[in-house]
DNA sequence: TAATCTTGCGTAAACGTTTACGCAATATAT
DNA sequence: ATATATTGCGTAAACGTTTACGCAAGATTA
């Protein structure tokens, strides 16, 4: 049952062997026959032999960790575009045999949190660290990785940032929705948005091609509730409206509800684009047209930079393109 | 810029003290004056000093880091069951400083796949590990684990496993979407399994009080469309279906969207409930219906486990409540 | 055949911490 | 005042790897 770990000294002494040679064995540098190779890594998985990371990354002065930081907007349920990021990361990282240390950290956290967070960077626990933008603790997280020259990624937008980002271009984004309901001849557009999302504001304006006070604009949270409240106010203030473009996913869901239970159709009487494109939008009834970041892309993307940034080659910020995914509600 | 680390001698030399002191500053063990250590502590921040983990791992023989391992069933999206009790488990690990380490694998992995995570659990890269069943994989990881002395819980249900587990009881969780079924006096009551899902199929026929052969019974696969196909079926065989439980969110909202295109109404024609209680299934119009598995305490229950056992505790395998969540589907 | 190059492996010194042990210096008890 | 207990800190030996270096033995060359 409780077995104590062999270690390398005991292991090389029952094969009547150096442990320099059993470290050969296991690793690619090194001279070493291939006979006695082949030996040793059967009497390895015999014995249950198996090297220790800490001694080896001790020794390396290295790790195949890769640290993942993000904000936590919400502590109440899990935040979809964070794991689809992290789906993204996943699956490229299984593929080069790194691990994934994920790091939650509180939209607006503490001083002491934060510096946890820190230690984490500077410990060397992580040979690399991915961070995603959207709080001040994101700021602090991207200076202290640059000021230990610890190879980080930022995903999306950082002041001050010049490489080693992978961004995307909500502008674009919600001008592709825009220039969509210009074409299906919608002309009484409304835009529900965030606390400070005026890139996707100002895109959706270039992409409908009309002036911004043509336009109904309200902002909200970025819930559902806050979409089914917001249809309220839009509604009142402009009757007429055809067309909507949300904030996010669940601001335009909420929306909807809010709509189809005042018997307005979905998409006949207003079409509705939402933003970010989550999951859950293909479910939802009608299926959510939305504007999508591909954030899994973003994720596997972040992954081949960071590879590169360890590997000590510079990383040009990356751009993924934005995609206007069309379902029912448009 | 490429500031290489200080370590802990040369530290220790800047300011005239031992290592050994140095080490009593940041641990509570030993014995140090109050003044050393604050002197230490500010001089740290100062100087820029943390201690390199890796050193601090192998000299302790022991690290933070919690391995959570889990089979990815669906290698196009994420899973919304994992995500939530990762919600969970990082939810808790953040008051304990832990550090979540994950690996998925995939449900039918190849033989080295599994390697490398068997590696993870021998190396001691971490401290204990949470795994999730539901694969031939979990079984082995489980056993690895096991025969390794390294602390593990199991979420869910493993042949040959008594403690150090926590699970959900479906059955009883299927019993109480008969029980309400029954209460609201549906009578024609039909089941959408999954591959292997007897023990809910047991509790739905339990909490409806009815003979097995009184239900109409059909398996599928996990996901929206094949709920959307399910429906044919049910309909096909039991036009006079009133009564609907799904094995989980997705074949339940699939099986509303098609019942929905032949205008048939929900609830008022056909009740529906589905399983797990995803996410999403709230954003769902009309909201689902779903037996709660409380996910997200399932993964903190699974971070209390693992700390009670990395401390020599006994675990004896918990038992979380199912709940039923009624929305408008039913 | 002798000179050189290559291969395979062992020895031992890192890597950066923690901590058992010991020894002064100080505090407490008698 | 002396005897004893406690406190604060330094010395040095782990922890389990990797790898520079060196040295025989075998392979290659001239």
């Amino acid at each position: 049952m409780s077995q104590r770990k062999i270690t390398i000294k005991e292991f090389a002494g029952k094969l009547g062997v150096s442990t320099a040679t059993v470290s050969r064995a296991f690793n690619t540098r090194g001279r070493i026959s291939a006979k006695t190779r082949q030996y040793i890594l059967n009497k390895a998985t015999e014995l249950g032999y198996c090297a220790n990371v800490h001694a080896k990354n001790l020794s390396r002065q290295d790790t195949s960790t890769i640290g993942f930081f993000y904000p936590v907007i919400n502590s109440e349920e899990p935040d979809y575009f964070i794991d689809e990021i992290m789906f993204g990361l996943n699956n490229r990282l299984q593929k080069v045999a790194k691990t994934l240390q994920v790091n939650p950290f509180p939209e607006f956290c503490s001083e002491e949190t934060l510096n946890l967070c820190r230690q984490k960077i500077l410990s060397g626990s992580t040979g690399g660290v991915i961070i995603v933008a959207g709080s001040k603790g994101s700021k602090v997280l991207f200076e202290t990785a640059k000021s230990a020259a610890v190879p980080y990624v930022i995903i999306g937008h950082l002041l001050g940032i010049e490489n080693n980002a992978v961004q995307f271009d909500n502008e674009h984004g919600a001008s592709l929705a825009g220039n969509y309901f210009r074409k299906i001849n919608r002309s009484h557009p409304a835009y529900i948005g965030g606390h400070l999302d005026s890139a996707k504001k100002q895109g959706f304006i270039n992409g409908l091609k009309v002036s911004e006070d043509q336009i109904f604009i309200t902002h909200c949270g970025y819930g559902f509730r806050a979409g089914a409240d917001a249809f309220q106010k839009v509604i009142k203030s402009m009757p007429e409206v055809d067309c909507v473009l949300c904030a996010n996913d669940p601001i335009a869901m909420g929306f909807i509800s809010a709509a189809q239970a005042h018997n307005i159709k979905i998409p006949e009487d207003i079409a509705v684009i939402g933003f970010d494109d989550i999951r859950p939008s293909r479910f939802f009834v009608p299926g959510l047209s939305s504007v999508s970041l591909r954030l899994s892309m973003i994720g596997m993307q972040a992954v081949e930079m960071i590879l590169k940034n360890m590997n000590g080659e510079p990383c040009p910020t990356q751009h993924i393109e934005c995609d206007l995914v069309l379902r029912e509600s448009s």
